[in-house]
This record gives structure tokens, C-alpha cells and sequence, in this order.
DNA sequence: CTGAAAGCGCTTACAG
DNA sequence: CTGAAAGCGCTTACAG
């Protein structure tokens, strides 16, 4: 079997190779004539055309980046799927980076990934979406990028945002709704900006309900399974324990859980729980953890496909758009019990 | 700042592009001094070779892809995570492919996979590892390719093999000698040949003990945690409930554990619950689950590095390698009660 | 040990 | 509307 090349088509055809490039990249000026001839070659020689070759004349690689450091595995495979789902549709390769935020060289590490494998551009996602350094990098290299989830705002980027302050507000109301009054609160990792975003829709809802913040019921996580179970026994330990816990995620609300479990604890009747982010470990446990979902999916597929636009008509140059999360109620959350 | 070429590099350095060329790939030919000048340059002008003109020269792509169709998150991150590190130790890049084993045209998508981004080769994860279409496929178009966690043995490939049926022994004696005699099964998705492996185990352990197998309390499942929920249902509502349950994963044993909770059947006084994959829910739930820990990472770390070699070399034809599980004792077992 | 030439499969100017 | 030439940044033969 020959390997068939646009010279291939273009022997094929009857027409030159530019010709073939011309009806291959959709330009104007050919006829419909000599469009359909080399059409019907491709079809006949099943042409594919080499990604390589177009990248070197072009000076372009067709690789997107993703850079992640998270510790939600399904976190990770739903940005993924997103950004799989926007790259197919332009044609483009998608290359996953996994790396430290906190990475001695976090910088380094970046450059020698763009030039090593010469991205187009690079979508970030939490929590680099709101890292200065690395987006000021970019930006003076003048890699184009977008952001998922980011908290700050930017003058000139691509940021498809979520609304953790507001959703964090609502869950927090549901809580309140049901009578409760003492609700405790176990934030994420500092590096995250959705952290201070989640505590402020949290505060908030207190406020709106004269319920000052204790921080005696709020503890320091980080987002893993571990830190939640730490907190979880300081806040259920505490002389005063809460009739509620609102933790920054789901595996940390996991965590209450299984501390409520061991201090015979029984969820909801004695304590309401609920979770952030709807991970699968939301509803594989029993009971259901209540929590927000978001669309991580349709955000990262939009923020890589105007990333893509960007980067090929460069008339894009601001794009935000915020997509609400949603509440999922499920079994962990019940009315306070009067007593 | 000026694009850095060989060329910038040859002239710098006042030698021939060739020459540099050759001290870029640790050719032998390039005296002592002159390989100096060379790398001097390197560093001074920080040359960072261009891959996609590498690749048209050489006609290749330096891309992995790797395939996979998996219902559990954590099991393509930790897969994800081992090639990606045999990606970089050979400066290769990995494309990620998931893919429905049971898509209308499943060869039709990979064939077009191939040829639009010119694989240089491909590691298949389960369920794809034993796809015989799939294989016979990659064989006739000389697609190089490394199949992790296969049962079928191949005879021109590389294999690199778990031992899913010894595991899944092992963790049944566990279960008889804590005293356990009836013993659910939830079987996976029969589209992995781990299933029956695993499946396997399970009746050799029983066997030795010379207990029949009562397919009455054999499930059906396919690794989904609704899957296990069915059956969990199934099994425990059996008129002669069992005492244990062995679950080919622990998505499903998680299933299991809810449901006992919904009957208040204790875990582990009254029934003891063992998974498979030691995934990260497995130490989520409360109580924890005893299950087998298999070294992915390292199995698809070996898959990839064995096939770039494959690649780059053609030295190896064959490569078989046979990791072994290992048993994870958690809270979910314990020693059955004797009335 | 070193280099000039041709080529990988495409595209970008430039002519006509 | 169409094509011949030169080039993208590297490598593979081939000379010397």
C-alpha cells in the first residue's frame, strides 16, 4: 500500500499540489469543477491529510495543553472529556499535564512544556486559573490561554466562570431552611480561589440570617478525604457541636460521614451534611450527600473551544461567560428536630 | 527574540547543521571538541529541538495513544499517570483516546484515530486489551502496541499482566478463614476478561474448601455501583443470606455496604464485604473495605516504556511481565460470628 | 570526523 | 481560477 500524500491526490486529480491544498483547507478560487475532481481523489485514495507536515508549514503543533493539579479524579476526567470534546471537533490533539501548583519551579516546568511540545495554547484549570505568576507568563510569552474557574477577573483572557459564592449561598439557605442554626463549615485548600468563594456564599447566608460565624465551627481543610476527617472530629468534638456541616466538597463531606458514623452520630436525624461539586462519592455513599453540581464538562469544552477560535481567527480577545451550579438534594440533609 | 534553529545553533557554533543534528542525537562521529562547541551553543542560545519537524523527517509522530473505556475514574488517572511518566522519560507525548469497546464501529475509530494523528503506537487497557478485532487489527496494519492487564496470551506483543484470578483466591480464603462458608459473588462486566479471571479465583478457593458454588447468591453485575446495588439487593434478601460477599469491584462493594445499611445488616458483625482495585472509595467509605491493590501505575508505566523501546529499537518482539495484587485488610471483614 | 544536497508533506507568498 | 518555487526545521543517504 502506497502512502498517499497531497502529491498522490494531486497526480490523481490532475491538478497541482497547491490546488489540493486549496480545496483541502476550504479556500475560495477553484472551481466547482476542479473541487469536485479533487474531492472525488481524496475519496478514492482515502487521503488523510498529515498533521504533521500542516503543523511545520504552519508553524503550529495542533496541541492544546491542560494543566491540572487537583485531587478529584473525576474532577479530572470530566475536565478532560470537556476538553477531548473541543479538540476533536477543530481537529486538534489534546495533551494532558498534571503538575504541582507548588512545584519548585512551576514556571520551568511550563516553558520547557510549551517548548518542548510547542502548544497552540493551554487551558488552565483550578487552581491555575487564578495563579499570577503563571498567567502573567503567559501573557508576556503570548501563548493564548483560557481559564476554567477562575475567581479574578483579566483584561485579556478567555474565563468560563462558576458561581461557587452564589451556590454556596443557596446550599447554605437549604441548611437554614430546615431550622438549622449551629452550621459548621470545613473550607478547601488555600490555593484554590473557589475556597474564599464558598466561605463567602456560606457567610453570607448566616448574615442574611443574624447568624454570626463562629469560627470555633470552621475548620482549615484542604479539599482531601483525610483533612475533612480531621476537621470533622474537632467540630463534632466540640461542646457545642453543630446540627449541620457544610464542607467545601464532597469527599471531605464523605469524611463527615464516616467521623459521624464512628461517634454514632446518625445522619440526617442528628446532623444534616452536604458536600460541593457532586463527585461520584456523592451518591456512592449512604446516605446521598447533598451538594451543588457543576457543569465541569460543557465549561472546559467552552473554554477550549474559544481557546481554539482564538488562536486560529485571533478576533476573540475577552470571553467570560459563568455557568450556574445546580442543588442536588439527596439523603444526608433533613429539618432540624425540635426538641 | 529570534526563533532558535539547528541552523542559529550550526552557525553559532560555525559547524555544519548535520554535525549539530548529530550531537542531538548522541550520534558516535563528532570528536570531543567539536560535540562541546555544540552543546555549548545548546545552552547558550537554549535550543529546544522542534518535535513536529523531527516527526516529518523521520515520519513519526513520537505519540502515544492509549485506549480505554473504563467505568472508574481513578483507574484511567492511575493509568493515565503511568504512561504519561514513560511519555516523558522518552520524550514522547500521550494522547488519550477514550472510546466505547461496543461502539457501531469500533475499528473504524481507531483506524481513523491512526491515520489523522499518525500514532506511533498504542497501549490498550482494559476492556481493549483482549479485543481480539482489536488486536488482529493493530497487527495487520503493523501497529506497534502493548496491552495492559490482559488475560489472552498473543504471541508478537507485549503483555503486561496482572494476576487477577490468584488475587481474587487469595482474598476468598480470607473471607474462609475468618470462618465465612457462605460466600456471595457480584461478578463484573463480562466484557472484561477479568471477570472471569476474577470469578475464577473466587470458585478455586471455594473448591479447596470443598464448597460448592451456590449460583444462587451469584450476581450479575458490571462493575457500575448501580450494578451492585441490584445485586447486593438480590443476594442479601436470599432466604439463605450470606455471611460474606466477595465483589469483583469496589464501586460494587460500596453498593453492597449502602444496601446492608438500608436493611441494618452490620458491617462487619453480621456480614463481611470485600471489593477489588483498592480504588480510593474503598477508604472512603465506613467502614473501609478489604480488597486487592493492584500496582497500575507501574503495569502501564512498563506498557508504555516496553513499547517506545518496541518502537525505537524493534529489538523486542515479545514482553511479558506479571505483576502481583495485594491484599488491603480494612475494617469491612471480620471473623464470623458463631451462633 | 564533517558537510552539501535532497527530502519528509504540507503551506505561504508570488505570478500569471 | 491555477501553478511553480521556496520554505517550515529537521533527517537520511551519500561523499569526502
Amino acid at each position: 500500500m502506497e502512502k498517499v500524500t497531497i502529491n498522490s491526490v494531486a497526480k490523481y486529480a490532475g491538478v497541482s499540489k497547491k490546488t489540493v491544498s486549496r480545496v483541502l483547507n476550504n479556500e475560495p478560487n477553484v472551481s466547482p469543477a476542479t473541487r469536485e475532481k479533487v474531492e472525488a481523489a481524496f475519496k478514492e485514495l482515502d487521503y488523510r491529510p498529515n498533521p504533521i507536515a500542516r503543523g511545520l508549514a504552519h508553524n503550529r503543533s495542533f496541541i492544546i495543553g491542560c494543566l491540572y493539579d487537583n485531587p478529584s479524579k473525576s474532577y479530572i476526567t470530566r475536565v478532560q472529556s470537556g476538553a477531548l470534546e473541543a479538540c476533536q471537533k477543530y481537529n486538534y490533539n489534546l495533551l494532558i499535564h498534571p503538575c504541582e501548583l507548588r512545584g519548585e519551579e512551576l514556571i520551568d516546568n511550563v516553558a520547557s512544556l510549551l517548548s518542548t511540545s510547542r502548544l497552540d495554547g493551554i487551558v488552565l484549570t483550578p487552581p491555575f486559573s487564578d495563579q499570577p505568576e503563571l498567567v502573567a507568563f503567559l501573557k508576556q510569552k503570548q501563548i493564548p490561554y483560557a481559564r476554567v474557574a477562575p475567581v479574578t477577573l483579566d483584561d485579556e483572557s478567555i474565563s468560563i466562570r462558576s458561581n461557587d459564592t452564589q451556590a454556596a449561598y443557596q446550599i447554605t439557605n437549604l441548611l437554614l431552611e430546615l431550622g438549622h442554626k449551629r452550621i459548621a463549615f470545613i473550607k478547601g485548600h488555600p490555593d484554590h480561589s473557589v475556597t474564599e468563594a464558598r466561605f463567602a456564599g456560606y457567610k453570607q447566608a448566616l448574615k442574611e440570617h443574624q447568624i454570626d460565624v463562629d469560627l470555633e465551627i470552621v475548620a482549615e481543610g484542604n479539599f482531601s478525604y483525610h483533612s475533612g476527617e480531621d476537621s470533622a472530629r474537632r467540630i463534632l468534638n466540640h461542646a457545642k457541636p453543630p446540627s449541620a456541616v457544610f464542607a467545601s466538597n464532597d469527599y471531605m463531606a464523605a469524611a463527615v460521614l464516616k467521623v459521624a458514623s464512628q461517634l454514632s452520630i446518625s445522619v440526617p436525624e442528628q446532623l444534616s451534611i452536604v458536600g460541593f461539586d457532586n463527585a461520584p462519592i456523592a451518591r456512592h455513599i449512604w446516605p446521598g450527600l447533598t451538594t451543588i453540581a457543576q457543569p465541569v464538562e460543557e465549561m472546559t469544552y467552552t473554554a477550549v473551544s474559544k481557546l481554539v477560535e482564538k488562536i486560529n481567527t485571533s478576533d476573540i480577545d475577552i470571553y467570560y461567560e459563568t455557568f450556574p451550579g445546580k442543588l442536588i438534594t439527596r439523603e444526608s440533609t433533613a429539618a432540624l428536630k425540635t426538641k
